[in-house]
DNA sequence: ATTTACATTACAACCGATTTCATCTATTAT
DNA sequence: ATAATAGATGAAATCGGTTGTAATGTAAAT
């Protein structure tokens, strides 16, 4: 290829020093107005690219912001990166996603190289096996900002934006409840993340409020895995009597349930009312319409991406040292699946 | 924060050169073992960490990939990048990605900044207004590998990597016409975009196999966004005599046709038969379940990465500047929305 | 005319890994 | 014994911006 221009080409064009060129590129103060003017154009007329090489390796900073998703391909957390972007390109920061897959030895792998590439900050939603966080140390050493969204490291002082879990899943059951429902299951994945422990914890409490007995074997773990429905029908039909709600952790899972159980010939709502969670586009699709729990995963990941930034360019501010916990409101959407008048 | 540890510190405590300690880390062979042995130990033990920044100075490479993406938030986009993300994770590189939201200024915007980012590779998904390549010129000019994946740029002589999407609709297209559908409505997004223009053809090769005449009334121009059935919907409603057949070219966008069709009294497969593309996950959840085009999203970007990679690799094959298209297998998927037995 | 203040600009030392070329030692061939 | 070769290591230049400090120039003040 062709050489690249440098500013030392440019200087040696206009006469004037490295220092000045750069300073000026720079718009630093000190450089007269002319000369500037003069060197912004040279700049572009040699079609001169700045080497981000030299800069960062001066700078000590990258402007890449690192994001560590379970997966790629999930609705959620899709709009939660897509508020992310959004909000890191306006402000001049690259993304650079990985995914662990819901592993925790790739979730380390991936912390890993994020810290090798030298991201200036890292936002993480943790994998489903994920029982420590001591991957993510070298980043609290070095100071870089670190942040956790959705599924959060509680208990470790980190900064973490959730919706409350507890409360959604609370109101979601109570209206189960209030809609007549007497024997509510509950499908989770694993109480192992903050997120599904949250919800059964708020659906315990609903119980509780209304004197309905908590059982556990009307609690079913499943992968939320999109096919996922026929193991977790098959599970309901043979439980005896059968349960006359459904509240499921995801509204693509809580999709896939109702298809399966109206193919068993059962209705819903009237047989088994049906609540779902995420507000997904699936929800408003199927039939009957789910009722869900509107989760903003685009303006999470803005809300996300807001703050990190903002701790980058105001290192003064403590916010994020001394924030632990940011929480988002969620609301519940009643819809056909539960609404029996 | 501490002071990071170089080479020059670990060559000091080990009374060698900064050379070998370089040599050393990057298992040169020209280095003893034993001398390996011992930098490699000293390295652990004070817990270097190489420094990207001059070692990307020095070899002008990043190992970032960026992609350029209409949407993240899409089931198909996310489905390929999480395709590309395990192939890139793999080989080591890292993925910088951006959207272009659909617009043109922005997918300059953002291929501005890829260019200055220095992405050793890009690979493109092209926005929906977007009516020239220019704005990837200077990576053509600079050498740098660059792909277009779904949404190409043809008569371009870039490389390109795409389903073969005239005769995947032809297939579409003329499985309703075996049903008996006489007046087939086709919806589609802008036949500025390739892959929206090719299924246009695919549709009409398939009526003009079959002595349809083709009617361009009964082609839709709608932003295929999730809510759009409706409005969709109302058009087909106003027509005289109602279609029997319908081909949408996104599984979301036609189960959200289905759902404003039965509302309307209209029974799929019946007065209707639909189909769709992508098979996303929602055609196997709507009731019918909707017939569409196995469009292996994951694969392709599996595909595009592996390519790219390779490219970047072994740049002495010419593979990327001689091969101007690899096109995948798709194949229809029959369900209920279309069989009419 | 001389000093003081301020605005511009330049020098040179970084940042940390890589690599060319030279050097030195130990081994093998003549 | 001497030359030739291979093996291992190091000195120093390089990649291209950035920045503390010094130097220069100019205008205002005395």
């Amino acid at each position: 290829m062709e050489k690249e221009i440098t500013i030392y080409d440019i200087a040696k064009e206009l006469g004037v020093s490295p220092t000045t060129v750069s300073r000026a590129l720079n718009n630093h103060p000190a450089v007269n107005e002319k000369t500037k003017k003069k060197i912004f154009s040279a700049a572009l007329e040699s079609g001169y690219q700045s080497n981000v090489f030299a800069a960062n390796l001066r700078n000590k900073k990258t402007n890449n912001i690192g994001v560590i998703v379970p997966r790629l391909n999930s609705s959620f957390q899709s709009s939660v990166l897509a508020g992310m972007e959004k909000v890191a390109n306006e402000a001049g920061y690259n993304l650079i996603i990985s995914q662990s897959l819901e592993s925790y030895h790739k979730e380390v792998a991936n912390a890993l190289t994020m810290f090798n590439s030298r991201v200036d900050g890292l936002l993480v939603s943790l994998a489903g096996d994920t029982e420590n966080i001591d991957h993510f140390m070298p980043f609290l050493k070095k100071g870089t900002p670190l942040m956790f969204y959705d599924r959060i490291a509680e208990h470790s002082n980190t900064t973490g934006i959730t919706i409350d879990n507890i409360q959604a899943a609370q109101n979601a059951t109570n209206h189960l409840i209030e809609q007549g429902c007497k024997r509510i299951v509950h499908v989770l994945r694993t109480t192992k993340i903050n997120v599904y422990a949250d919800r059964l914890k708020g659906y315990k409490y609903a119980l509780l409020e209304n004197d309905i007995p908590f059982n556990p074997s009307l609690v079913l773990y499943a992968d939320l895995v999109e096919d996922v429905g026929e193991e977790i029908v098959n599970k309901i039909l043979k439980m005896d009597p059968l349960p006359d709600g459904l509240f499921v952790s995801n509204d693509s899972c809580a999709a896939s349930c109702i298809k399966h159980l109206k193919l068993a010939g059962i209705r819903i709502p009237e047989d088994i009312a049906v609540v779902g969670f995420n507000n997904e586009f699936i929800s408003r699709l199927v039939e009957p319409n789910i009722t869900t729990v509107n989760y903003p995963g685009y303006e999470m990941g803005e809300l996300a991406m807001k703050n990190l930034i903002n701790h980058l360019e105001n290192p003064g501010d403590r916010m994020l040292q001394n924030t632990n916990k940011i929480t988002l409101r969620s609301e519940l959407i009643v819809r056909a699946s539960s609404k029996r008048k």
